[in-house]
DNA sequence: ATATATATGTACCATTTGGTATCTAATATA
DNA sequence: TATATTAGATACCAAATGGTACATATATAT
């Protein structure tokens, strides 16, 4: 509860334990391998924490795995939302996701959501809560922006926003998929076209 | 090599293990869970067959999914690809896939080859080349198609095919992660159609 | 009948899995 | 100084993993 940082210093050892920074490096490894198949072992040697300061702090691997999960929503998946359905014309924001997808970064690629998604099954209820969550927010709000293009009238005439929200979702799913892959950058950029190349009018 | 009805029989203990009988399980059974997910000693006491004879048949774990990859590819892709592929009105074809995708089957819901690919890194070097063809295969197939499509004026003009093929590819292999999921049949037909009306002219 | 050859399946192997009991280190309070 | 309280980490657990040795069953050949 309290950190080396906050109020004062209760009663026993003072903890060393660096919440923020397990999270950020169990973050990075899930990113990368995918939970379900990145062993509890191998993370807590990789992280350099001992197996029961994972369990004392996150309640187990389903615990972990959710609270990465949500510091993932917060950091990575609701600023690229964000940056994506800015009322500007689609044209635009569909060109700056292409770029967006071909741009080096330091975070590994593709999209920590999906992966968890793929073995769900082997992961535990609170996991399996967040990423419901997780899918409700992106919904929303890829719904919420179609919403608002059809009000601009940019959206395909006779286009659901609830459909096409949706469609975008995965889409959007499916192209960090895609550049997780490694597939070249004039590649990515002619999904991306493609993929959002039906929702507007022409 | 020889089952109990060719050839003369051998010398030893007739082998009563049924080959054909254990793939088409085998796939049923990895076509569900993924491979990856399912464990060996599962998956061979729900076919019913001891795990030296999966040993003594495929050569392990690697070998049987490789086996029942090929067996998927020709029984379930092939035919799929060779129906989706024939030279009618792309809208015709588009239309027939999305009633294909919400038609009941006795098939496991979802690509085993997807659910393959999204665990390779746990399967052996078999699986790995098995995949990679079954890719190349898929691709090949469906940039001819788009090929053709050109020559009838029936692509969206300035798109090259192979960009085409891509896209259908990895669109078709998400219309069918959808379905896995179980998603209505009205969405899955809203989301075909919308996946597609990018290639076509309007 | 006996030997040979082949198929099967029990029972085992070492390793890894997620998960803990428990012992020790380090602090505050009394 | 003594005690309570908390954190850390070694060393363990039962269960499951992929993989095999080996005894046994069932056939033909001599």
């Amino acid at each position: 509860m309290n950190n080396s940082h906050s109020s004062k210093r209760g009663r026993g050892r003072p903890k060393t334990f660096d919440r923020e920074r397990a999270i950020e490096d169990a973050m990075r490894l899930l990113w990368q391998r995918g939970p379900g198949v990145l062993s509890v072992n191998e993370l807590c040697g990789a992280v350099g924490i001992a197996k029961p300061s994972l369990y004392r702090e996150f309640g187990g691997e389903d615990g972990l795995v959710a609270t990465v999960l949500e510091c993932y929503l917060q950091t990575r998946t609701l600023p690229l939302l964000d940056e994506l359905t800015q009322d500007l014309p689609m044209a635009r924001l569909v060109n700056g996701l292409a770029n967006w997808l071909v741009t080096p970064s330091t975070d590994p690629a593709g999209c920590l959501l999906a992966k968890t998604r793929s073995t769900l099954d082997t992961l535990g209820p609170k996991t399996t809560a967040q990423v419901e969550k997780m899918k409700q927010t992106q919904r929303a709000k890829l719904t919420a922006w179609m919403q608002r293009a059809q009000n601009n009238g940019e959206l395909a005439a006779g286009l659901d926003p609830t459909i096409a929200g949706r469609f975008v979702d995965t889409q959007l799913t499916t192209l960090l998929m895609l550049a997780a892959q490694g597939e070249p950058a004039d590649l990515l950029k002619a999904q991306t076209t493609l993929a959002f190349s039906g929702l507007t009018n022409r």
